[in-house]
DNA sequence: TCAATATTGGACTGAACGGTCCAGAAATAG
DNA sequence: CTATTTCTGGACCGTTCAGTCCAATATTGA
């Protein structure tokens, strides 16, 4: 995300007509491309590992998707929303503690040891880059939305800040695993946390 | 921080004799280096973004601080002395709740929305990068035994669990902040978190 | 068959990168 | 003075980068 973005273009979808069909997935591929900025980040992400993972040429690259900051954008969206659905999937199919289950959830994504993708991108690049700072701030408004809607109606003082609070907590666990902690440690941890803590 | 480190060599510094002396301030170098990496991070900083505020040649940069990669370990160490030095300050001269101190600390460093240095470097290296991992968890363990040195006593249950989570929700809201929440939103919700959820 | 579109793979460009090297000037100790 | 060391500024090198372009080929609708 070097310097500014004047080549946003987004070559709209064909629908029919003549000619060779398109031959991949792109949303496999745009899939592909989230999981390698997701272990790379987006600097270090080059356009052969892109490809590469994507399954593309170069050509069908660009004329596909335009240029590395918009199919980045695209893949955080796309991250998001992913993230969002599981998160609520989580929050709704807990058993027993909600919270506990969104925070444990949180604190060890999908991805393993590479964290959130979001959170990754808003460390790296949200300071100097308003789109992703966007994206970011809405990811964490939902994340906020979801602990809000968790937390037990019978108790509804300063529910907004609570929900913040786990919020937080559960991501900033998040550079614990990175530095190379545990998983199982940071899960008692935060168990402990809320139970003894934060009921 | 692309590849190996095989050329880890730090010139050793010349006691006294004849010859030209040293004409700038090898620690006032480092820490306008640590000050450029602290804003842009690790990959993002050129050699002349750091020679350039540090003053120097490309020569005299090379011939005193060996590479980028040794340069950079340097500051993280010296990044990480001065905040646990800063933040056990902030930790014995706090008036009131030395825990509640030293959450704001870290939740707005001195770098503003910068954020902490070293938990970018955790986001942005700590996965690929051994040293900077190993830094960084022995950063956040200090922190750690800050909080645990400054909870209440006469509540021994569980410190360690308790510090923690207080130095992870702390950590945690800095992601809100570069993700471009104000301040003092944050410091609201921290202070509350504190005295409603987690006293 | 023919036009239209998509595919590939590689050549290419211009720029930025980290790092090396050198020549010459400047400042010290003896 | 001389020897020694550090200073500067820039040239230079090999690599990598994002992005462009092209020629050849493949697959469709009409």
């Amino acid at each position: 995300m070097r310097d500014d973005a004047a080549h946003i273009s987004s070559p709209e979808k064909r629908t029919a007509g003549p000619g060779r069909p398109r031959s991949f997935d792109e949303a496999a591929a745009l899939e592909s491309a989230m999981n390698v900025f997701w272990q790379k980040g987006f600097e270090a992400t080059s356009l052969d590992d892109l490809t590469k993972a994507m399954g593309l040429s170069r050509s069908s690259f660009y004329a596909t998707f335009g240029c590395k900051q918009t199919l980045f954008l695209r893949a955080l969206e796309h991250y998001s929303e992913n993230g969002i659905r599981g998160l609520k999937e989580v929050s709704e199919t807990a058993t027993d503690d909600p919270v506990d289950a969104m925070m444990q959830a949180l604190s060890d994504p999908k991805g393993g040891p590479r964290g959130c993708l979001l959170v990754n991108c808003i460390t790296e690049l949200a300071p100097h880059d308003d789109k992703v700072a966007e994206i970011g701030r809405r990811h964490l408004e939902n994340i906020e939305d979801l602990f809000a809607a968790a937390i037990d109606p019978a108790n509804p003082d300063s529910v907004r800040d609570r929900a913040s609070a786990y919020s937080s907590l559960a991501i900033g666990t998040l550079a614990l695993r990175k530095a190379g902690l545990p998983a199982d440690r940071i899960a008692r941890t935060l168990k402990q946390a809320r139970t003894v803590l934060m009921p």
